[in-house]
DNA sequence: ATACCAAGGCTATCTTTGAC
DNA sequence: GTCAAAGATAGCCTTGGTAT
């Protein structure tokens, strides 16, 4: 870390982020650690996750090499100072800048992000290369200039091995590909369309847009990369499907069916319909402690019901069976909701004290009685549409075809 | 019958965010 | 500083339809 920077920790860096922490954290509210589970147990110093992921996670940032080049929130100040700064305003950030920063200091930073930016892509690619499997089932293609480019190999009914390569790419939401092809020089090129396409989209996508602009700057990408290019996209095979978040209801992410590039307003329209959905709650990273502070879980039944109808549709008019389709959300539902009332139970507790207090349980979540909480907590705030207690739905009572929200009810409480 | 291809799903890995 | 979860990206496998 560079001097300047150093003093800018110590005086003006450290007001500014005080500053930027107030203005960062003016949401937070005191809460509660959840209950750990037992599970994937850390040979080194026998931390226990809950899964591979957790496990994978403490040992990158734990156990991390002592001369990695991967510097961290936690032990870079320039990326905590840029870190913080991007959350300001551009207004508050210039103030916060001009007001707090000397121009040496400002200098050092601006070095730093233009340092860190170039080299993060780098740093990155050493990063996958120490942590990826020696041993992977099928050998990936050997240098970077192929990333993004898959070779398959066919085993042939008469014996023969074939070897094709498909090129694929993600702009924002959208995934690429093309048709596979034999020459591995072809599918370079175009893996290189793609990522044009995908600069075009990244470039002008900064921070989230609203679903039109997105679709919009979508379709310009393709527009201009291939005149550009002077390439047609239907040449190259170019498909493409669409993606929103969707973790929190089936632990993975929605997307469309693949549209060829031919039926693109499709495709868009499809990609549309899933957004406007999904949009309808907040969409961003958050925790289990944060989760319910954006949107009550009653909101969050309300938006799924409405992501499960258009997605039923948009694969239904793909030539999709319904009833297949039905199976296939459910499987992916049942999978989750034991984590979803996890969720639920952490996020009661630690909104217990102030949620519930107008309806006097306060001292019984806190003397650890959350799951009680919780059921009350959900009846409080679905009174209006939600049934009062757990007691009042059954089986019997529930009809899924005719009564969406008794089909909320049963999911919510796990009756 | 065989070869080829597209599509969908699953998984691994890394980054970011936020609570404790 | 630690930990967990969501989000993002990418690679690979399986399946089923179509062309030869």
């Amino acid at each position: 870390m560079s001097a300047d920077l150093r003093g800018t920790e110590r005086t003006c860096g450290r007001e500014a982020m005080s500053l930027l922490t107030q203005e960062a954290s003016a949401r937070q509210r005191p809460s509660s650690r959840g209950v750990k589970r037992q599970g994937f147990r850390c040979g080194q110093c026998g931390f226990t996750g809950d899964s591979q992921l957790s496990l994978s996670m403490h040992i990158t940032q734990v156990h991390r090499p002592r001369n990695s080049q991967v510097s961290t929130r936690s032990r870079c100040v320039e990326a905590e100072l840029y870190r913080r700064l991007r959350l300001a305003s551009p207004e508050q950030r210039k103030e916060l800048i001009l007001r707090h920063f000397s121009q040496a200091q400002r200098e050092s930073l601006e070095k730093w992000i233009l340092a860190n930016n170039k080299g993060s892509r780098e740093t990155r690619k050493a990063y996958r290369r120490r942590l990826s499997k020696p041993c992977s089932k099928v050998r990936k293609l050997p240098s970077f200039r192929d990333a993004g480019i898959t070779k398959r190999r066919r085993r042939t009914a008469s014996g023969n091995t074939v070897v094709v390569y498909v090129a694929h790419a993600s702009a924002g939401p959208f995934r690429l590909w093309t048709k596979s092809v034999r020459d591995l020089r072809v599918a370079t090129r175009h893996r290189q369309l793609l990522q044009a396409i995908k600069q075009q989209v990244c470039a002008k996508t900064k921070g989230r847009l609203p679903v039109e602009q997105m679709t919009q700057v979508f379709a310009r990408a393709m527009q201009d990369v291939s005149a550009t290019a002077g390439q047609n996209l239907e040449e190259i095979g170019l498909s493409f499907a669409s993606a929103v978040p969707a973790k929190y209801w089936i632990g993975k992410e929605l997307h469309t069916p693949r549209f060829p590039v031919q039926r693109m307003a499709a495709g868009l329209e499809a990609f549309q319909a899933l957004s406007r959905a999904r949009d309808q709650v907040y969409r961003g990273r958050m925790n289990r402690y944060s989760l319910y502070m954006y949107s009550s879980p009653m909101k969050m039944e309300a938006a799924w019901v409405k992501l499960r109808q258009e997605y039923l549709r948009i694969w239904s008019e793909a030539g999709w069976d319904q009833q297949d389709l039905l199976a296939r959300l459910e499987s992916w539902e049942a999978r989750r909701i034991s984590t979803r009332r996890t969720a639920l139970l952490a996020s009661t507790r630690r909104n217990a004290a102030g949620c519930l207090r107008h309806v006097n349980v306060k001292d019984e979540v806190q003397s650890g009685e959350a799951e009680v909480g919780c059921d009350r907590l959900l009846s409080t705030w679905g009174r209006t549409w939600f049934c009062a207690s757990r007691q009042m739905i059954s089986r019997q009572m529930i009809s899924r075809t005719s009564c969406t929200e008794s089909y909320q009810c049963r999911r919510l409480c796990g009756c």
